[in-house]
RNA sequence: GUGUUCGUAGCUCAGCUGGAUAGAGCAACGGCCUUCUAAGCCGUGGGUCGGGGGUUCGAAUCCCUUCGAGCACGCCA
């Protein structure tokens, strides 16, 4: 389905033509003085200079063509040449009807579907996650599902850190604790116990526990590493070990990423890929490619165009061991074999930018790539606290994503016992719902490359731009819904009999709704998914003000209130596909 | 030092392929519940768009410069 703006355009090109115009200059946009109009075209002073003409005749020129229009109820030329516009009512009905028949309200899907991987969530194995981990997760789900909207096979990868330092340090402090576990006996030679010999609740103690001992003990370092070194070289009791370390700690990611409605197709680490990487740093040997400098292997990245220094790839460290880089070109060599996909996208935080356009080039350079491959490095802000400083707990340490979610949950509970009464189940379910509402909509109302403060009274409050003002919004219409239905109408029945608008609150609405594909498309095509939380909020805003306006229930034309219910309807659709997009869902109730 | 991002109302943020009086929300103040959820709605006040130049009929938006803040700059990931 044409998107409103295109339609109304060609309406207007169409006037710009047969008054003799060039038709690019009638395009139209949305009115930025609401007051005077509906949408508005500019295209009369752009013309100006071209025609040598004063911008207001090019405009009463092209309104004069416009004025038995079926598009526009009025098309006002003013000084010093604007085109002022107001749709007719049977225009706008029309395209809303037109949207309730489509499956997508009007979004079309992509006619050339690509295959996309895209790695977020970058949590490390026996490291709890942490809020710096919450926006990888978030945005990266939501552009997932949005990718996914619009048409495209969209497969999502975990991309655990399960290959570094961090194991060795776990493992080497669990040694110093439990010398005789057969892991460490590098004479054994049977099976290996299928029971690890921890819990996650210990794994996480370990590993900061270790990691403070190496910073303080230079032996601890030296042993941690020896024990990195074992794994990635295939001891036995290691290997065991460590696939127990996996074992244990991914049922615990999985279970938070569960919660938070962030799924991952594939559940990779770096360790997939480190079979590929001698075989990968040969071919950039042979290929010329890759040079030592520095006692290291490296690539060279740098470009003519470039205006700044850009530091070389490195593959190989001076002493032999894969870097990071290593380990992202290695993946992307999988994928390309594995899932022939059209794009990559990547989500991390905004530092990691010149690290990414290293790999990239790197990539596209040495050929692991296709030319035609897209390399997508979508950079993410911090979260900050109220001091505008990264967040931190109250004693300043670095804060569990858990802690952060229970936090924002029981601030939840607490409003929502506070305006019903009790706390029963209903509450606790509807709490933890409108508490990742509140979180993720706090996070992706921001633009993802910005830093923004996270503050838990305003991202919880129901007033203004909010999750659970959104969530109230659909709420309020099921519930005018439920009380339909119970009154004996009929849902199916009215489903699609949408009138041309009678009110001004209802052409609003309407045109709010019609917004919906154009805003589809263009956070698909940014990756923006505060797009959509910027949408969402216009449309709620419609909606309450349509709602406090109109009587539904008590219209007696029941032609029109069935008018007004099938509104609700697609509204209430449209508002519940555009959460899901952002990756959350709305309670029946609140 | 080099590069990069940013600086919009007291606070949090939109707007940035140039267009009319720079928009929201919060906070402040004032209204609206005998009627579908008041977790709502309506209204009032509040801004030299960091400063200075330039391009343009027209600049928050484009260019230059300057001040301020963050971040990154081969062996951490």
């Amino acid at each position: 389905m044409k998107k409103i703006l295109d339609l109304i355009s060609e309406e207007m090109m169409n006037a710009f033509e047969a008054a003799g115009y060039d038709r690019e200059l009638g395009r139209v946009t949305v009115s930025n003085r609401p007051d005077l109009c509906e949408y508005q075209c500019n295209g009369a002073m752009a013309g100006a200079k071209q025609y040598k003409k004063a911008p207001i005749m090019i405009a009463n020129d092209v309104a004069a063509k416009l004025t038995d229009s079926a598009v526009f109820q009025t098309a006002q030329a003013v000084a010093p040449g604007f085109l002022n516009l107001v749709l007719t009512d049977a225009f706008v009905g029309d395209y809303i009807r037109g949207m309730r028949a489509e499956e997508k309200y009007g979004v079309e899907e992509t006619d050339r579907p690509q295959e996309i991987v895209i790695d977020y969530g970058g949590p490390n194995i026996a490291k709890p996650l942490h809020v710096g981990h919450l926006r990888s997760a978030i945005i990266g789900e939501s552009v997932k599902r949005i990718e996914r909207y619009i048409g495209h096979h969209v497969t999502g990868d975990v991309h655990l850190g399960d290959w570094g330092q961090p194991m060795g340090l776990v493992m080497n402090e669990l040694k110093a604790r439990s010398p005789e576990l057969v892991y460490f006996d590098e004479s054994y030679t049977g099976e290996y116990p299928a029971e690890p010999p921890f819990t996650v609740a210990e794994l996480e103690e370990i590993y900061p526990f270790a990691s403070k001992c190496s910073k303080e003990d230079e032996q601890y370092k030296a042993d941690a590493m020896a024990c990195t070194y074992k794994l990635q070289s295939g001891v036995r009791g290691y290997r065991a070990l460590w696939q127990h370390i996996i074992a244990v700690s991914v049922v615990d990611l999985r279970r938070i990423y569960d919660n938070m409605g962030v799924t991952f197709d594939l559940w990779n680490g770096e360790s997939s890929v480190r079979d590929l990487i001698p075989g990968m740093v040969e071919e950039m040997k042979a290929g010329g490619h890759a040079y030592i400098s520095d006692g290291a292997l490296v690539v060279d990245v740098k470009e003519e165009t470039d205006t700044k220094e850009m530091p070389p790839c490195m593959l190989l460290k001076s002493d032999g061991a894969s870097s990071y880089a290593t380990t992202d070109l290695a993946t992307i060599k999988m994928r390309m074999e594995q899932n022939h996909p059209d794009a990559l996208i990547y989500l991390t935080d905004k530092r990691q930018e010149l690290y990414f356009q290293q790999v990239f080039r790197c990539a596209r350079k040495t050929g692991l790539i296709k030319p035609e491959t897209k390399l997508v490095h979508i950079p993410f802000g911090t979260m900050n606290g109220k001091d505008g400083k990264p967040f931190k707990t109250r004693d300043g340490g670095v804060m569990r994503l858990e802690n952060l979610i229970r936090e924002v949950y029981d601030e939840m509970l607490r409003k929502i016992t506070e305006t019903r009464g009790a706390e029963n189940e209903e509450a606790r379910q509807t709490a933890e719902t409108v508490a990742y509402a509140a979180l993720k909509y706090g996070d992706l109302s921001n633009q993802a490359s910005k830093d923004y403060i996270f503050d838990i009274d305003r991202f919880t409050s129901s007033e203004g731009d909010t999750g659970p003002y959104i969530l109230y919004t659909i709420a309020r219409i099921k519930s005018i819904l439920a009380k339909y239905v119970q009154d004996g109408g009929d849902l199916q029945a009215v489903y699609s009999c949408i009138p041309a608008p009678s009110t001004e609150g209802e052409k609003q609405l309407m045109m709010a709704l019609a917004k919906y594909n154009a805003c589809i498309e263009a956070a698909a095509q940014e990756y923006a998914p505060h797009k959509i939380c910027a949408y969402i909020y216009e449309l709620a805003n419609a909606l309450n003000h349509f709602y406090h306006e109109t009587k539904i229930l008590a219209e007696e034309n029941a032609e029109k209130k069935a008018g007004w219910i099938a509104l609700l309807l697609l509204t209430r659709d449209v508002l519940e596909t555009a959460i899901d997009l952002l990756g959350f869902s709305a309670p029946e109730r609140m």
